[in-house]
DNA sequence: CCCTGATGGGAAACCGTTTTCGGGCGAGGT
DNA sequence: ACCTCGCCCGAAAACGGTTTCCCATCAGGG
């Protein structure tokens, strides 16, 4: 079992190196009945090629980099898995970065570029500053962006509609008659958050509605000030509390329901909550969730794919003795953003607007002495 | 930008390739002067070495490959970023194998084995056979276990205790009153889980309790699943139905309390739960939920020390101007299998056994006729 | 003053693969 | 039968580092 080089091949083979590796390549130039020979060899010794030294010759390794904020996120997950079932398919292997530590940042960016290590990066979710990406990738160095967008940067992304996705929250909740519609936000320094923000105040403005600041509150996906704001939400006045709430995303919802709880209000009857994402508990819990679906494997796949045809021409990697492998693949357009369509699933978590006050106020308008 | 060599450095620093490789692998046998000058041009040049040409040489590179079924369990996720603390800190990178589908394990194995592309091997809650693993580790290839045991199998691991953890819930259950206790299963071919419920029985026997098959529910980590069991579980009538039920993992629990809801059961008054891991929204369910927590990212970390470790002395990798890095490491004793204690998380979702049926039967007695 | 030993630095072999280039050999055309 | 191709395969030069070995130099001691 001791390791076995190209040169060891080729003498049991009975060829030379350079043969062996024309087979490794599969080059045209060698003979059917050598090829197939020297692959039998190769297979009776379980030969695999010395990953360094394939990298040097060749200059480029099949190894992509992702650069994710930490794994906790189910997010994160998903679209991992997205994007290992299409770099698996294609023989290439994910080095990790989890970017979780802020200063050392730029170090791991120089890492990245310079030791030539991977042959394309894949960014999910970032916070950090995109010059060095940009720089990255002027370099030469495929990149594409996940859930990760900057209206000025240049860079090859996937996003879902976060806005449209907004959007469609709103008019379910709009729909069923909603009018004091809260919004519990994620961390505002994610493009995908500002987006679904946007969507939530002109969902509320084309319907007529002058969107109330109270009702805006700061979450950042943080589960103990999530519950501490929606708390004050739950806390006003009936006639001035949100009979339903736009949450950023599902966690969120759930602290935004733990809370409507804790103030003795019932989901759906008295207030209706509407997340983001579609996590997979979403449909177990205590009401199932009605939310905003985000297609996060496809977004996976759709984005490794980008990359692996930004990346070029990529031969079948374990030269299988199989014929016929040339698909037509369908050509890699040009498509340097991609917004992918978000879902609504309705569940259980959102009901009509609570009937206690009437369309047109009525408790409302006498205890207000002079406002309107 | 253009790819800088060695040779470049070399020249630019008026020196030979041989004094700047010397350099990089911080030898004393360099003039601290001429270090300085050439640290100085390197810097300068913003000059980073070949991965692959290093590894080729070396013969060994500085990665490490994590083998993990998908990422989208929690446990998954808090053990990488334990991982992840400690191999970014000694320089290592980690490669990413998520073992989703069983076909390719072995030329999984194959690739990873042979290719020398990583010099060491974590993996993670296996559910593969562990020959290939072993063969691993004796052709010379460090391995450590996570989350993954078998008893045959000489593979240094850390796990948690299970089997105490799974005492230590029974007990605080019994501790409150209950006596009919249901247990509904993870997936029962993880030792894990088998440790649990070996727990279990142990737990209830030396209460005095005869174990009642008719409370074991298989669940196997899917929430329909369980859902399902749970629910006959809670159809049983009344004086033997469950007062608590002991889940292998928190979203089971999520889903039995899910099930005890559309019983019409209230947690913890009609029915206790407690769960096992802890994850983070354990705390933010209603109720909160009572578990055993499981220390993941410690686990990930003393993992990634044994492997480091193992794979031997790793001199500090950026070579900085820094003086006197010689930190005593604690010398690294001979520990082939590390388990970790698990705590008991009390919260709410566990109360004192209902007492409906007081302690000798009351209408127990009366509505069964003769059967005690 | 010469010899010795230590020490910093250079030359070159090597790691395992790719890739270019040239040559041997068989087949086909005239 | 000879020449011309064309097709395969072998020889050798990269790829960018590491590492061994040896030489030059300088200091100190006899």
């Amino acid at each position: 079992m001791a390791k076995l080089t190209i040169r060891d091949i080729a003498a049991l083979a009975g060829v030379s190196k350079s043969t062996v590796s024309l087979v490794l390549n599969n080059s045209p130039k060698v003979d059917p009945a050598t090829r197939r020979h020297v692959l039998a060899v190769m297979r009776r010794n379980r030969y695999v090629p010395s990953f360094a030294a394939t990298a040097l010759a060749k200059g480029s390794t099949r190894l992509i980099g992702m650069v994710v904020p930490g794994l906790s996120w189910h997010m994160v997950a998903s679209i991992n898995i997205g994007v290992a079932a299409v770099t698996e398919r294609s023989g290439f292997d994910i080095i990790l970065y989890t970017a979780t530590n802020d200063r050392d940042y730029g170090s791991l960016i120089d890492r990245i570029l310079t030791s030539s290590m991977v042959s394309g990066l894949l960014v999910v979710s970032h916070e950090q500053p995109l010059e060095p990406l940009v720089q990255l990738h002027s370099d030469g160095l495929p990149v594409v962006l996940v859930n990760t967008i900057d209206a000025d940067v240049a860079l090859p992304s996937v996003t879902a509609d976060n806005y449209d996705g907004a959007l469609t929250a709103m008019d379910h909740l709009l729909q069923l008659g909603h009018e004091r519609i809260a919004c519990v936000q994620g961390r505002m320094v994610y493009r995908c958050c500002q987006d679904r923000y946007r969507g939530y105040l002109d969902a509320l403005r084309s319907a007529g509605i002058q969107p109330d600041p109270e009702l805006t509150k700061p979450g950042d996906f943080l589960p103990e000030q999530i519950r501490a704001r929606s708390r004050e939400l739950f806390a006003l006045p009936a006639d001035q509390r949100p009979t339903a709430v736009f949450a950023h995303s599902d966690v969120t919802a759930y602290a935004v329901m733990t809370a409507a709880a804790e103030a003795g209000l019932r989901v759906p009857e008295d207030v209706s909550v509407i997340g983001f994402d579609d996590i997979e508990s979403a449909a177990q819990i205590r009401p199932p969730l009605t939310t905003i679906q985000q297609p996060f494997v496809d977004m996976g796949k759709r984005a490794a794919e980008m990359l692996l045809d930004a990346i070029g021409p990529t031969d079948e990697p374990p030269a299988g003795e199989s014929a016929g492998e040339s698909v037509g693949d369908e050509p890699a357009d040009e498509r340097p953003r991609l917004v992918m369509p978000t879902s609504l699933i309705v569940r259980a978590s959102c009901g009509p607007a609570p009937v206690t006050r009437s369309p047109r106020g009525r408790t409302q308008t006498t205890t207000t002495p002079a406002k309107a």
